[in-house]
DNA sequence: GCGAGATGGTACTTTGTGGTACCATGTAAG
DNA sequence: CTTACATGGTACCACAAAGTACCATCTCGC
């Protein structure tokens, strides 16, 4: 390994124009490298399951960087599991605010939240949030109720409306709510998380959404 | 720790009767002693997270008998994998040769499935599994199959007869089966993997499963 | 009783990994 | 050009845990 450094050694020595692989980067930079390679690694060998040495190889860079930048392993996985969970909260809640049908909001609703879910970055955030619950709880718990607890009752309430206005039947909306996100999850989400199949295609997603909706609304339908 | 186990020495010598705490194990009690051992430490701590030395500390012996009874810690890990699979595959399978009405099948089957899964050792299984992936994607994937992927299909077989007397109107009725299950798990089952809430009490499960069957039959019934 | 095999307890070795220190080198300021 | 600082690379340390060896002790067969 040392021979392969040092025959790296003549490209940075006087390359002036634009180097293929810049030597140095500012913190901006390998903040992100670190947390690229970070969730790269996490979703081939599971949450941080790779050691530090790994995800600088991946990344570049010394082991400081990590140190310097996140203040070790843990605050690199703080790190990771807030990004992903930025990422991925806006498709766990109901735009509250679209005023269109029933039928049109619920399609929206679950086309968005079963795209995120079986998405790469979905899947390893549910890693993340399901290995969390022993390295740290809190954030786990904080990030459920953000997120997918937030969008059932913000379902929850659409369908109030909903039943207000005598479009569907239903004793309990909070229940009903919860009950389409199971619907909506299905076995594809199962099956991304045990990476037993890869991410479903845009027609794929439609029909299921549709089976969805179709089977939910018409459950609730008043008889 | 000497002082305790030597006090404990004068009940074995010579109490003909039931030992409290047998000093020497056979092989069946040290095997089972070791998988419990282990099933209970992961409930707490996550799957096989903790250490051999944590493990024979509670469940009595010495290191040695790992070896010799798993052969080490993978074979311990799979053989509670097995274990606990064993335990959990028959309540994912439909009971196909119940007869009765398709209401009747589909809430016994979601009685039985949901309070498994919301078990105790449906949870460790759960985490198994999940963590399953990287360490035994075969078994893991071989589980799936098995366990839910059956149960699913069998499902589907029932939803089928039901299709063919006019009971219900559904195209495709192995995605129906899928999506019952969805909602059958819903939000509990999340939130029990994800150790948000204790196990659900029978009355509660039992609300569940009206809800849930109420919802999907309604939703399949022939317009 | 007594000895051989089995078992429990413990100490040891090895390995992997997180964290730290140090050196060399490249970059930027003067 | 020179100097000072930041950064990459590497070696090192500390610690935890898997795996192993050994000894004492218990059980069982003679």
């Amino acid at each position: 390994m040392h021979q392969g450094k040092g025959a790296d050694e003549t490209v940075k020595r006087q390359t002036s124009g634009a180097a293929p692989k810049p030597r140095r980067m500012n913190a901006a930079e390998r903040h992100a490298a670190l947390l690229r390679a970070a969730r790269e690694l996490s979703i081939e060998q599971g949450v941080m399951a790779p050691s530090l040495d790994a995800i600088i190889q991946r990344a570049g860079g010394s082991r400081r960087s990590i140190y310097t930048e996140f203040g070790g392993k843990d605050g690199l996985r703080d790190a990771l599991m807030a990004e992903i969970s930025a990422e991925v909260l806006p498709a766990t809640t109901l735009d509250a605010r679209q005023e269109g049908d029933l039928r049109a909001t619920l399609k929206q609703f679950a086309r968005n939240l079963i795209a995120t879910l079986t998405s790469a970055h979905g899947t390893v955030l549910s890693w993340i949030i399901l290995q969390g619950v022993f390295f740290s709880p809190e954030r786990a718990r904080n990030f459920l109720e953000q997120g997918p607890g937030r969008g059932a009752k913000l379902l929850a309430e659409r369908l109030e409306v909903a039943r207000a206005q005598g479009e569907i039947e239903v004793r309990d909306c909070l229940a009903a709510a919860n009950l389409f996100i199971g619907m909506v999850r299905g076995n594809l989400y199962l099956e991304r998380v045990l990476q037993l199949r890869p991410p479903p295609g845009e027609e794929e997603i439609e029909a299921h959404v549709d089976t969805v909706v179709d089977i939910f609304l018409n459950g609730l339908r008043p008889r």
